[in-house]
DNA sequence: ACTCAAATTTAAAACGTTTGCAATTTCGCA
DNA sequence: TGCGAAATTGCAAACGTTTTAAATTTGAGT
């Protein structure tokens, strides 16, 4: 017995009242009797009237959704950033009566088409965008179009102005190298990926700036590049460095995945952590808390970013501000225990 | 210059057609003419057009979304398993043109009455739910209703058939029971929850009956009980296990996390793993890749799933099945280091 | 050139809501 | 009792699409 979905017409028959009376009435208008909307709201209240989401988005315009496209993944690919994220964006939609839309590419399909079809067919009031690529066509495209969003990330020329929530790594990196200067590091290394995301950048700059801050020319930088899903290319060019006649007394690595590898490496080359090598990561991904010694690294809450970021959309969508919203957040950091003091000797 | 959303009848104007004729010119109904079809398609592409989803979901009944409800989660939840599960149903959604809704329960809301609401709103034509509790009022809800579903996860007493898929924890946890009875396991120990959840039923009822299958007097099962989230709770009930008179040689997990914990006590305690005590898992988050000495456990692909998920509720949708669709998937054992033969002595 | 069927196109209704404007009711006050 | 303003309610259009039924055009056969 599929219980009917009741209409506003059949709920306005029922009351003896107008389609009109009974719209106004569920929405809180003031220019209709208390008495009416208490009746009104009772009876739907009873017959469980739940307006129909097409035919409201239809005439206002808006759909009270908001679209994230999921980024595109490697078939065996896991973390939990994914997860953090929406549930963070959904807490914080909620809050708002909004709700997520995700939408994926298909095969072959890039990320920039599913978003327009996103955007151009209504179904969504607002956009997220994460990973940001240097060169963005899809911030191109959302700027041209006017349409509202906010970015997981910043752009490195900030030539247009945009509405980003970002994770301030610059600023970790720096606390980084200050945190293993102060512990007696002078030779680091620096493990990174080669795809061009602006968060590499900031995050590489900002270890560059905290050691141009210090002024020591004896602080000595290697760095180790692969791409981000080439597992072989990165314990290759990782045993370089852990091989070279002097190796870094320390490695950051631009997220905790890499750091991970760095650990492991580190093991088979018979080196110990932090004895031999400090190693910091970013992102906390629960691995990290597992792998022993413990991997330092700095936490970004996603969750919590993510929520912030549905609240700013929602701002946005409501108000349309002039001035772009922007939110840079600092990461925490996360000591265990794979950092410590640089060793005094070296082979 | 937000460039307009064209509309229909303004491509119908611009081709000098009828809104009928672009429309079905679009839907490529064959009684209009090739030639007509072709110049449409033409136009339309041109003029980047895409029919807006409310308008169309309003008179076809249709909205092309399918709904998931976020289960509802502690404040600092970490797990991949929501990430894997929207990127499979993404996956096996986009095939078929269909997007998913994400809807998330404010504090305070049941995860029913969101349920109710993309259920009554018409916002989704199918949805799918997750966690399947003992008693679970979804489910009734949705049979109720006659709206299509499909459940990730079984009731236990099917006195009413409906479409589900799920992973065969029963038999994983016999396979895991008569791997450790050959290698020589005799007392075991059962790390569970007191959430009354369809999964953990099914697990120890597949222990209880690989048990009974063995039909070996000697053979023990302890069994350590603790709410899901508490993790203090978790530590004394293992604890209590693990310092009794006797200690089990073996550890089943309901699921990793547990398995995680139990590693981690072990250790404290003094004991090596899987020397001294053979641990197994349900989930391969992860974490168990890392925590040593590597946790031996199940996946269950859970991405995969979801696709399959995914294609479960289309064809639902599409055609209405009279006969329920099941699926029942079976997990890979995963074997890492945290098992091995029983201890010859013990103290 | 004429007929009739086939091919192609179109007008108009419908989906369920919101909203501008107009109609109706109520009520205080003369 | 009657008047007018204020309070309350309702009519009808609009949102952009799909679809039914009907109208128009085309073309083969005579």
């Amino acid at each position: 017995m599929p219980a009917r979905v009741i209409t506003l017409k059949e709920l306005a028959a029922s009351l003896d009242l107008s389609i009109t009376t009974v719209s106004r009435a569920l929405a809180g208008h003031q220019q209709i009797a208390l008495k009416t909307r208490e009746r009104v709201a009772q009876a739907a209240r009873q017959a469980g009237y739940v307006p129909n989401t097409a035919a409201r988005t239809l005439v206002s315009g808006r759909s009270g959704f908001v679209g994230l496209v999921l980024p595109i993944r490697g078939p065996n690919l896991v973390d939990s950033f994914l997860g953090e994220f929406v549930t963070g964006l959904g807490e914080g939609l909620v809050s708002h009566g909004a709700d997520l839309i995700l939408a994926t590419a298909a095969e072959g399909q890039s990320e920039l088409s599913v978003l327009r079809h996103v955007v151009e067919s209504g179904r969504a009031d607002g956009v997220v965008v994460t990973r940001i690529a240097e060169v963005d066509e899809r911030l191109a495209y959302l700027r041209q179009r006017g349409f509202p969003f906010v970015a997981h990330g910043r752009l490195l020329d900030s030539d247009f102005a945009y509405n980003w929530l970002d994770t301030d790594g610059a600023h970790a990196f720096g606390e980084a190298f200050d945190m293993l200067y102060d512990l007696g590091h002078r030779h680091f290394g620096l493990v990174t990926i080669s795809e061009p995301m602006t968060f590499r950048h900031l995050r590489q700059d900002g270890l560059a700036a905290a050691i141009a801050r210090r002024g020591d020319p004896s602080v000595r930088l290697d760095v180790a590049t692969a791409p981000r899903f080439d597992r072989g290319a990165r314990i290759q060019a990782l045993n370089k460095m852990l091989h070279g006649p002097e190796r870094p007394t320390a490695i950051v690595a631009l997220f905790d995945e890499l750091a991970l590898t760095v650990m492991e490496e580190a093991a088979r080359a018979g080196l110990t952590v932090p004895r031999d090598l400090s190693v910091i990561g970013f992102d906390n991904v629960v691995a990290s808390a597992y792998a022993p010694p413990g991997l330092t690294t700095f936490d970004a809450s996603i969750r919590q970013c993510a929520r912030e970021i549905a609240d700013m959309l929602l701002t946005i969508i409501a108000d349309r501000p002039a001035e772009p919203l922007t939110r840079l957040i600092r990461p925490t950091l996360v000591p265990r225990a794979s950092h410590g003091p640089a060793p005094l000797t070296r082979s």
